[in-house]
DNA sequence: CGCATTCACTTAACATGTTAAGTATCTCGC
DNA sequence: GCGAGATACTTAACATGTTAAGTGAATGCG
């Protein structure tokens, strides 16, 4: 199993450990790290045939939705920074699979859209990562699946108020 | 609150949806890259107050706990990939925080460990880190973090053995 | 021994994450 | 209607993610 940590002949035992903290491997951050790496794992290989990236098809499947959206709407729908989405938008327009223009009323706003080929590219997409999604579900059980989104929605809700380092919950 | 999103005056509805998947904002992958977000925003400014970025500090803390270790088995630990982890080791080593030596039994291996000024600079690290940590318990409470912890195992679980595309998992 | 293979890492190249600046446009008070 | 400030993006600069290729050192087999 390739599990051959600790290895009992050489005689370096734990040792160190001169800063007390928990065992990071166990920590939240690290879990919902490898949690996730665990499940785009299942997607990748699948984006990558039809030269899409994780953030890329996060964009597409955005815009499938609406009729278009500014720049600012989408960052948030895709949690992409305005600088990534900046280049990947700047991309994908390259490759003709989104369209952009300068909203009449307001100079400043471009308003994104999918073009015809995003359209189709994501048609030959979907099927494959419908299908992954599906067997995740399968796999991990529809139940609780729904119990754990519910659970990491909870989890952001609770550090909602949380923002930068200086705030001191002052009110509390 | 900047918050005037969908522009009730304008007449375009929910509109295109050309293409039929799942609202994808409640897709797993989502929810566990802003819970892991949610969760990372508490930390990000104590570490940037001392020099140190997210993935440094996972080293640390793994190199912390042991006496030293191979830089393949410290990439596992830190979860991170290879060439991520030969960057950032130049990096610490030239701040000193670690320091590296050839294995004497196979010149191929390096052996990574804690500098003395790394570790002065985790203990000034640690104790905000895990007041912090503390209060996203209390937030969300010890009990579910506990839950949560172990569904999101069970889940990396499920999917251990989907490794790439190719894989049609013949006998099921 | 000789040499192809494997291994442990490092470099390279390109895409994204992240913060800070820059640019153009809009809004508002005077 | 003009100039300060706010907005909506874009650029820039640097760190990391990710895959592929490169380098030097061990292994194994004939």
């Amino acid at each position: 199993m390739t599990k051959k940590s600790a290895d009992p002949a050489n005689g370096h035992p734990p040792a160190a450990r001169q800063v007390p903290m928990r065992d990071f491997s166990r920590s939240l951050p690290m879990s919902l790290l490898r949690a996730r790496e665990a499940v785009m794992r299942q997607f990748r290989p699948s984006l990558r045939e039809h030269g899409l990236t994780e953030q890329q098809w996060r964009i597409l499947r955005a815009l499938a939705a609406i009729e278009a959206v500014e720049v600012t709407e989408l960052a948030r729908t895709a949690f992409l920074l305005g600088p990534s989405l900046s280049r990947i938008l700047r991309d994908l327009e390259a490759r003709n699979l989104i369209e952009r223009k300068t909203a009449k009323a307001d100079q400043r706003r471009s308003m994104v859209s999918i073009s015809k080929e995003g359209l189709k590219l994501m048609a030959s997409v979907a099927p494959t990562s419908e299908a992954i999604y599906a067997e995740i579900t399968r796999r991990f059980g529809a139940r609780k699946l729904a119990e754990l989104q519910e659970m990491l929605g909870e989890l952001e809700q609770s550090l909602a108020g949380l923002g930068a380092a200086d705030e001191t919950i002052a009110g509390e």
